[in-house]
DNA sequence: CTCAATTATATTGTCGACAATTTAGCTTGA
DNA sequence: TCAAGCTAAATTGTCGACAATATAATTGAG
């Protein structure tokens, strides 16, 4: 029984809701800090309180979501310092990401990853593709080096759960940094070191590159 | 509006049956792989259905339980690969939190570290002690680090989802190493590094420590 | 007898309702 | 006027039932 080539993905209307409402919180159309009022979700999606909950439990293991007990569910509110520890966490983990990518990435991945560099290139002249960068492009990036690290609970924690997160921040917070130029060569000599096959120089130089951004924001920080 | 001291804490049902079949899965009570019944498990904990997926849902969140659409919950399978990438998750991970802890950690914190590691250090000549350490007291020893770090991230990441995984690894796959010394030579150096605020020292000791462990699984399967 | 199709069974997904708890509003007293 | 206690409303936790889907058993064709 050979399988119908792209079976249609089971999707539950649960499954959806999840989806949709993650997308939602990211960009900020459902307030960060607001609470969750059962009723009235189920109402905007028509579905029954059930359905949603199922959703809703998903949303918090994202960490977009948090539930106290009898109480009910918040989005979760962003803080300076909570994208400081995300810093911290990212730096370790998509660093293993980098020496894991040096010695899996096919050579294709690494053609693919050139070509998205490239691409962002050529966006980077133009104001709204810098914007664009910094809100997905750069995260582009980093996903497609999480994938080449072959690594699956690096990839679901990073880009399952931590990455929703980091975009949430990028939304709402939107930090068009000046560090654009800079992201671009570091990138580039990250995508050498993979390609060198170099996974203690990769890991170094992203670590160096995230932990960049984290200074970056602290620095901001104390001026304001 | 004195808060009551040691208020009780807020617990549902659902909450019970997560916590227990949390601890049944990882002692391997519920064997690994098998397949949730729905209906059976509610019977067993009396309890509806509706509360019932409810704590499984958040057991999935924490990696013990996997789920397919209009299928249902397995328990999760564990394997050599897989335990494989949590070392070197761990290796990322609590490397960082090792720095972060040299340079947070109170000294009040490095005490009772250092007090934990001597009571391990009686146990270590009993023969029954060493399995002790093997199960539970080691694992102790990094959460202690863990939380020491004082990154609410991490401490999330590490000891309310790793930490489960690993210890279900060591209940059911029961790998009674041959290094159980050297683990306590290399505690007691990570130690020192964090009492010396020698964040760098600290992380570098901790990634190898992981490391090793790591590599020694790895010896072992090739040997098998 | 084997394999495919079909039917029957069991399981998951979804729903609406009730109970328990929390929150908001109101009353009362100082 | 304000605070504390009480009452009412709303929200979450829990339940059982039905619908949709997947799995198992049965039947039938070759």
């Amino acid at each position: 029984m050979a399988n119908i080539p792209h079976l249609p993905p089971v999707t539950t209307r649960a499954d959806t809701v999840f989806t949709d409402l993650r997308q939602r919180i990211v960009e900020g159309q459902v307030s960060m800090g607001a609470k969750i009022s059962e009723p009235e979700l189920a109402r905007y999606y028509d579905i029954s309180r059930s359905t949603l909950r199922d959703a809703l439990s998903r949303l918090e293991g994202c960490g977009l979501l948090e539930r106290k007990a009898n109480v009910g569910y918040r989005v979760v509110t962003l803080s300076t310092d909570k994208l400081l520890e995300i810093f911290r966490v990212r730096e370790s983990l998509e660093g293993m990401a980098c020496f894991l990518a040096a010695q899996n990435m096919q050579s294709a991945q690494i053609t693919e990853l050139k070509a998205l560099l490239h691409e962002h290139e050529q966006h980077e002249s133009l104001q709204q593709g810098q914007a664009y960068y910094q809100k997905e492009g750069d995260l582009d990036f980093h996903f497609k080096i999480v994938m080449g690290s072959g690594n699956q609970l690096l990839i679901r924690l990073l880009c399952e759960e931590l990455y929703y997160l980091v975009r949430m921040y990028r939304y709402q917070f939107g930090m068009a940094s000046p560090r654009a130029k800079k992201a671009f060569r570091e990138h580039h000599n990250i995508i050498q070191a993979i390609e060198d096959k170099d996974g203690e120089l990769a890991e170094i130089l992203m670590r160096r590159h995230i932990s960049a951004s984290r200074r970056n924001v602290e620095n901001r920080m104390n001026t304001l």
